[in-house]
DNA sequence: TATGAATGAGCCTTCATTCAT
DNA sequence: GATGAATGAAGGCTCATTCAT
């Protein structure tokens, strides 16, 4: 007995899933050239042939990645939608972040990687600029919201801070203290100092 | 006749540079698996086959880069150990290194290609961690002269700040607002500000 | 629907059977050096890459050629194991390597290749070693029994005499006189010959 | 004051010499395809072109690398056209062989090399033959003048089995008996045993 | 749908050979 | 005659991709 259309579409989306997921860790461990196809497949648990019938190249699997990176960047983002309170945003902005950076050091390794060779996914650079312009702007709102003067230019800067951190943390895994500079900002960018400065300007 | 040693001295200094050269840009365009040795002999208008009279591998080619790429943050940050004015040589260094992400944008990127792939160079880590190492400490120092408290971690902060500017750069070349960012922080950690800031800890 | 795992195993079977017999001619006829990957997938009519689906390295496939040989000299020795008459041992032994030496003769050159240049495969020598050393241990079993003396350094003398035999017969085959050696040699060792060389020593 | 052709022709045939020589120690270490020029010029102290002034290619320099051997072979055999004694030529030729077998190793791998590989030098093979055929042709009128009977046929026999124990030591060097080996010979092919079988004979 | 054997283009590397000096 | 920098052909090996089943 043939299998129903249903059931089929619910294996191709199962197994597309786990085609993706088997990447995102393959590649974020090798990066795109050090990754194969063959062990993207055994990590699957799936033959070679198998991903050729869901993607139709290597760069197409990684266009998915990416999409998959998109993905959870996005919900990453949107967690903070509810919250009302803008310091609070902040807070738990910064706290998600080194925990990010701490937890999952090769996804974010894979987050850089895409984006500093766009010769392999020339989509790559348009997805995060939008990505990161999109939280820019959601901590530019905050500011604004909380008249930290400069809003636009301080949330760029903000942004490359925690960019920077986890860079720089990637580089020197081992001494970098990540613990006391989040300690930092959280001082830096808690309620009370950015109260003090929204004040300072007026 | 033979040419002498001397002259056979300067022509292998000649090539070798020039091998480097353009490893350097076809590394930095491409990254280090993308790149082939056949484009860099063809940048370099030479043969294949010669590279290999002066690198015994690919890798060491890539070694070699990453070295040339060591020296010139080296003398990057020696530039300013002439300068007493601490203030002046903040100033200096930000001027300095904005300058380099907005020229050297290439350069940058193999920067952290070289950082982000360990596999590749091993040395990479260690070489970078020192570098970065130095930087920051030559941070710390003006910090403390100039009392700003926690000088340690901001200097920390002040670098990670720096390379997110780069990396964001990076990203989102085209609308990138570097200039505004190099104001901003221009003034951020002008004489004025930084002085402030050691009186508020009073 | 995929092949079962019996297909396959097969076809890897059949396959590496194929390139195992290719490789032994190639390189045979070529020597380890001389011989290229190239050359034995076009004689086993196939693909360059498939032979690395199979053999890791080219040296891998000269082992793999190598146990083949040893395989073959090991059957051509447990030949005798059945036969009982010592004298019947020696004389099928005598004309079975003389008929080797005759019609395999690049089989020959190979076995001598190997062992000449254990750079390429250390086990060569290990495995030769053993080989001839059971040989020699077999002969000089016979000789023994036989009662004639110096029966170990006798089995020595043989063994070296049937290997110069052929190495001879290799540099200069055409014009060897192969069949009248092989003659006197039967009557050498001969039952005899060698019964009265056993009476000699008493 | 250039130099007269006397002194360069004195200079040529020196560093001929020079590297043959060093020509034959690397050849006869790594064999023909693994000797490499660069190795050949390191060894002879001159650089790789100048091999190329005295021999057109790598081949060429096997070549006479290859005539070298041969002379050297030749002047082994001449050096017992001297002695009249027929057993003493006999032992003294046992004793050199087995000499050159214990001490010349290299060289002797490099005669079999050249032999086995004929694809190399067309000529190996001919002049190879040539020099067994004198030297079998030596030992045959040495047999017959002392009337063992079957003299080329022997002549054959002992050839085989010198080349055989040569071949046997190079295959397993650090066991093999090759000192009773000798000795066994040296009694086997004594003054006392080839009496007795010339004796034997009537 | 799924498998994995098979293909072949492409890349790194070696090394005999050439050539400017 | 001598040097060694430079060339380029060739070969080993990898791996994305195809295809028969």
């Amino acid at each position: 007995m043939p299998r129903t259309s249903e059931q089929n579409r619910e294996i191709r989306e199962r197994t597309k899933e786990t085609i993706i997921k088997a990447g995102l860790s393959v590649f974020a461990r090798k990066g795109f050239y050090g990754a194969t196809i063959a062990e993207v497949a055994k990590e699957a648990g799936i033959s070679k042939g198998l991903i050729y019938n869901y993607f139709d190249a290597k760069k197409d699997l990684a266009k998915a990645i990416l999409q998959q990176v998109v993905v959870l960047m996005a919900g990453f983002e949107t967690a903070f939608k509810e919250t009302k309170d803008p310091y609070e945003i902040i807070e738990k902005l910064l706290k998600e972040t080194f925990n990010t950076i701490r937890e999952n050091t090769e996804f974010w390794r894979l987050y850089v990687s895409f984006a500093l060779q766009p010769e392999i996914i020339e989509e790559a650079k348009t997805v995060f600029s939008e990505v990161i312009d999109n939280y820019i702007l959601m901590i530019e709102k905050v500011f604004r919201k909380i008249k930290i003067p400069n809003a636009k230019i301080e949330a760029y800067e903000f942004g490359a801070l925690l960019d920077g951190v986890g860079i720089d943390y990637l580089f020197g895994k081992d001494n970098y203290p990540l613990e006391r500079i989040e300690k930092h900002l959280l001082k830096k960018y808690g309620k009370k100092a950015l109260r003090e400065r929204a004040k300072a300007k007026l």
